[in-house]
DNA sequence: ATTATGACTTCAC
DNA sequence: CGTGAAGCCATAA
């Protein structure tokens, strides 16, 4: 039934779901794993769609320095608060211990 | 088919 | 450290 969402999307919300809790990762990262290293603006275009789907932990997602470029969309701190409920430490917008928080999908799924 | 846009990334100044 | 520009890929119009 891949409709609307293409299987790119499809891809980067399985991905986004499948992230842990307290855990985060990168746009760029999501996009590697899906094979489209370069479109990492795309994964946060898919995180738009999924934002208005729900279901999908889009404020786990953060660029490569850890901040949360997405709040934005979010609206207001919304992003962050939910970041910090699952344990992240966030300050002015940029998560705390973010290369330990971070989880890569293509380390820890794995590629095969 | 072409143009414009986007929650990115990286290098350069 | 802040700002700018280019590269990148997929979607929407």
């Amino acid at each position: 039934m891949e409709n609307s969402r293409t299987n790119f999307f499809k891809d980067v919300y399985e991905v986004v779901k499948l992230i842990p809790k307290g855990r985060v990762t990168s746009y760029g990262a999501v996009a590697e794993y899906l094979g489209s290293k370069g479109s990492a603006r795309m994964v946060g275009w898919a995180m738009h769609g999924a934002a208005k789907i729900g279901g999908v932990p889009a404020h786990r997602v953060v660029n490569s320095k850890g901040l949360l470029t997405g709040k934005i969309h979010f609206g207001g701190n919304r992003m962050e608060q939910l970041l910090k409920a699952e344990g992240i430490k966030v300050v002015d917008d940029k998560i705390l211990d973010f290369d330990s928080v971070f989880w890569n999908p293509v380390q820890e799924l794995g590629f095969d």
